[in-house]
DNA sequence: AGGGTAACAGACTGAAAAGTCTGTTTACCC
DNA sequence: GGGTAAACAGACTTTTCAGTCTGTTACCCT
């Protein structure tokens, strides 16, 4: 294989392995030799690679983290008609993913999020990066759907941003307990109810 | 002093600044060591008292946060009138403590859930049944109110209940990141529109 | 008052984990 | 096909930390 390629492709799969047992396990409670079995690859492997577990950890939220949060949180509602529908869908998509045991990355940003807090101000910066495009993006949607008339010109559009953040996160945090497909039923229910204050009514 | 007291008054010594250091630094990375150097004590006198440092958390979580999250986030709602703004008061105090930095207990109690959940089923039994009781209460509170002719009779409590617990684990998420002062004011406002939503309606 | 036990001090042990270093394999280039 | 550097293997070092163990002090009871 091209050099060029394998390396890259070693620390894609450093990368990845490491993203799924840190959120598993938690940052500070996994080791590099965790991961590395995982892999079945050795420690001078993974320094040849990275220069140690804290640029490694940064490599992967801004490779892997910053990307797929995008991807699953940003994109479905950017520049779309209807935001608020499509928040709902996209919302509900990414419980979805969650009640399968799969990744649901912006519930891996906020568990980060909480695991760095007050730790790691470095670290803390990349990751309040990533929520801060969030947050501008959902700020952006709902602006748009004023002026496209989805939504109540009205409302603090900061504010439900805020809000909708920090429903989702909530959200996430109850469901680690188990009854996840009625918690995200009971959830997707208040939050079209919230909608209802929030969509364009037809002026009298 | 009497042996007893001592004993007693040892043990809350350790326990309370063990709640405060494993709340900064997390569980996992926090040493006994350090918790014994902010109180001046040895080894032996902590393995005295405490079989090991999961035996010694889930005393903290039973004797402290129980009580601290019981008394800050469950008494002041229970069996009040109009259940709502109750609600609203009780979320605003617990937030403007934690605006001070000072122990807010209901996130105090969301971190530890997002630090042990899939590694230690059993200290997570211990704080998911604390956020059973914080949403139980919350149920009732909204059930009276709608016997009392404060909240709306066809809303599901127990989906109001759990996104209000939701709502308020994510904002406090949110507002590790600094510009916390805004936040509140954001969430509490999101949260009185919610409210308006659920109060009881005069019939028309 | 002095024996006994609770309460505590702190050196020590063993395991784990981050990072280093030296040696080996693999792929590319001429 | 042999030299070279990238890519990897794995033993080793050093530090940290939970838990142990032996010794010491403070208090209580008779």
């Amino acid at each position: 294989m091209d050099k060029q390629l394998k390396r890259m492709a070693t620390m894609q799969r450093i990368q990845t392995t490491g993203l799924e047992i840190f959120y598993q396990k938690g940052y500070f409670n996994t080791s590099i030799d965790d991961i590395l079995k995982e892999l079945s690859l050795s420690k001078g492997a993974f320094y040849y690679h990275f220069q140690s577990k804290e640029e490694y950890f940064i490599s992967i939220v801004q490779n892997l983290l910053f990307r797929k949060v995008y991807s699953s949180l940003i994109e479905p509602i950017e520049g779309q008609e209807d935001p608020l529908n499509k928040i709902v869908a996209c919302f509900d998509d990414a419980l979805e993913t969650a009640e399968h045991n799969f990744l649901d990355y912006g519930f891996v940003l906020s568990n980060f999020i909480t695991e760095f807090n007050g730790k790691n101000p470095d670290i803390m910066n990349y990751l309040q990066d990533i929520l801060k495009v969030w947050e501008v993006n959902l700020v952006t949607a709902l602006q748009k759907g004023k002026t496209d008339g989805y939504v109540d010109r009205h409302i603090d559009s900061e504010a439900v941003a805020t809000y909708l953040i920090s429903s989702y996160i909530g959200i996430r945090t109850l469901m680690v307990e188990g009854n996840s497909k009625m918690l995200r039923y009971k959830y997707i229910q208040q939050l079209r109810q919230y909608f209802k204050l929030i969509e364009y009514k037809e002026p009298a």
